[in-house]
RNA sequence: GGGGAUAUCGUCUAGAGGUUAGGACGAGGGAUUUUCAGUCCUUAAGCCGGGGUUCGAUUCCCCGUAUCCCUACCA
């Protein structure tokens, strides 16, 4: 049979990472076994401080921005249609109608205050909390009352009271669960949309899922849907458990250990194919072959859910720094540029939109940067001084001046390059180069004692890309001013 | 309180009944000298504890401990 997986968020905000992360697995598992990715929109939770429909387009965006893109969704259809959960009512109502009927499943009367109080109890009492089914074996004409009444109600799985769950999972092995201890689930709730449970077992059976990738913190529940499958008579699919992912004190990954949703990720300038190859990593390897560095292809070559691990990851934020900064170092200048350009806009360095002069600019500084660049972010502080007009002293590193500025040939150089500069016939790295070298050698200064003051003279810092490819993005004419302003001010 | 999962350098991980326990990030040192970054070389750093099984366990089993997850009309 083919491999089907589905990666199924809910609209409560923009993507975790480590929901990006199965929706990943689940890319790549569809991928190697030439399955298919389907994607579903779990949106039955309809309390408004977790329901946010806006988040729906972070979803969709941050599937297309990773690459991995479903073979059907609500975006461009399918077979399955439809793959939102609240249209899908109908068909959760009538399952549960059936299950009723047949005794799998009973409809609670509980009131929230009763259940609350109750969970209090239990509480207090030390004693497992859970549901204590009374509305189980509610008499007949308790019933009959509270349905003519029209009493709010939720529907419950009526669990075994007996036996175990043998859960066969493909990351953990086997699991035994026994079933006196698991709650009697709600299935569908008084607002008369289902609860995860419910919805996501139907969708995964009338949708044809063979694999079922989710965090380990849903272990837990499986045999609650296992037994849904049972008395549905449906053939239950594979489930892999993935490892959770922690944040660096041990406790899951949240806000609070810094950026974890999608849209931060994008805002700092990480790449699809580092966040990809990171993510894969926490909680997948390849084994012996002990690879890291890894193209999508390659991960598609030998993924395989064999080789996910066991236990929790930590999210290591460097070592996502450190692989991006790879993969921003092996790209091709001319794409680097184009992602930056955007930052630049926004740092108000270039004009929105930007001038054809102030592109063809770009392109020329920013590649000198690219090595540099661990997140595209940081290409505003990089090139910054290519920008701004420096005004010597106070646009200048206090330390830089200290230690060049002051030094007893700065004169006779900054005098010298000036003259130099402007009868330069080409300006070009390899013609100021061998000018520089020149003057140092007029000077009788070390080589080092033209570069660093001249550094600082035209770029206000001591680091940098080489002097002379800086020089000449920097252009003739701003050199040369900026040497001009130095000059005056020392003299 | 109950249930479940997990346990190899600080972190991500590989590994096998006998290995100098391997790699990567990070950290230290060195080289390249036009700074920073990068690159190259290099050093330090680990099998949670206790019982078994075994000629031999870090590896297999049990117990303990620790950590994480679940224990909602959220997913």
């Amino acid at each position: 049979m083919a491999v089907k997986v589905r990666y199924a968020p809910s609209p409560t905000g923009s993507p975790h990472v480590g929901n990006l992360r199965t929706a990943i697995y689940d890319w790549l598992l569809a991928k190697k076994e030439g399955g298919e990715f389907l994607v579903r929109l779990e949106d039955t939770d309809r309390s408004p401080d977790r329901y946010a429909p806006e988040s729906i387009a972070d979803i969709e965006e941050s599937l297309r921005y990773l690459g991995i893109l479903p073979d059907s969704w609500w975006v461009t259809g399918g077979k399955d249609t439809p793959y939102v959960q609240s249209e899908r009512l109908p068909l959760y109502a009538e399952i549960v109608e059936g299950l009723i009927a047949q005794g799998h499943a009973y409809k609670c009367f509980c009131t929230k205050e009763r259940l609350e109080q109750m969970r209090q109890r239990q509480q207090e009492l030390g004693i497992p909390s859970g549901y204590d089914r009374r509305c189980r074996n509610l008499p007949l004409d308790d019933r009959a009352r509270y349905e003519a009444e029209n009493l709010p109600y939720v529907v419950r799985l009526a669990m075994p009271l007996e036996g175990t769950c043998l859960l066969k999972d493909a990351v953990r092995g086997e699991v035994k669960y026994e079933y006196r201890l698991q709650d009697d689930q709600v299935l569908l709730k008084s607002d008369g949309f289902p609860t995860y449970f419910l919805a996501a077992t139907v969708d995964d059976r009338l949708m044809g899922i063979t694999h079922i990738l989710r965090g380990e913190e849903w272990l837990g529940s499986a045999p609650k849907m296992i037994h849904l499958y049972n008395v549905l008579e449906w053939e239950a699919p594979v489930f892999a458990h993935l490892p959770v992912i922690l944040g660096t004190d041990r406790k899951k990954l949240s806000k609070r250990h810094g950026s974890t949703n999608f849209r931060a990720f994008i805002e700092q300038g990480y790449l699809p194919e580092a966040l990809i190859n990171f993510l894969v990593l926490l909680g997948w390897s390849t084994g012996e072959e002990n690879r890291e560095l890894l193209s999508i292809n390659e991960i598609i070559e030998r993924f395989s859910l064999s080789g996910i691990t066991e236990h929790p990851a930590i999210f290591d934020y460097e070592k996502l720094k450190w692989m991006n900064g790879h993969y921003i170092r092996s790209s091709q200048p001319g794409r680097i540029t184009g992602l930056c350009i955007p930052y630049l806009v926004k740092a108000g360095l270039l004009s929105n939109p930007p001038t054809p002069e102030e592109v063809a600019y770009a392109r020329r500084i920013i590649p000198l940067e690219q090595e540099r660049m661990k997140v595209l972010s940081e290409v505003v502080d990089l090139v910054g001084f290519f920008f701004k007009e420096l005004n010597y002293p106070n646009g200048y590193d206090e330390k830089a001046i200290a230690k060049w500025m002051g030094v007893a040939h700065i004169k006779a150089l900054l005098e010298k390059e000036i003259a130099a500069f402007e009868s330069l016939p080409e300006w070009t790295t390899e013609a100021i180069e061998a000018a520089s070298r020149a003057i140092g050698e007029e000077l009788g200064v070390k080589f080092a004692e033209v570069v660093h003051p001249t550094r600082v003279a035209t770029t206000g810092q001591t680091v940098g890309p080489g002097l002379f490819e800086t020089l000449w993005a920097l252009g003739r004419e701003r050199t040369l001013e900026r040497l001009r302003t130095v000059l005056a001010h020392l003299s």
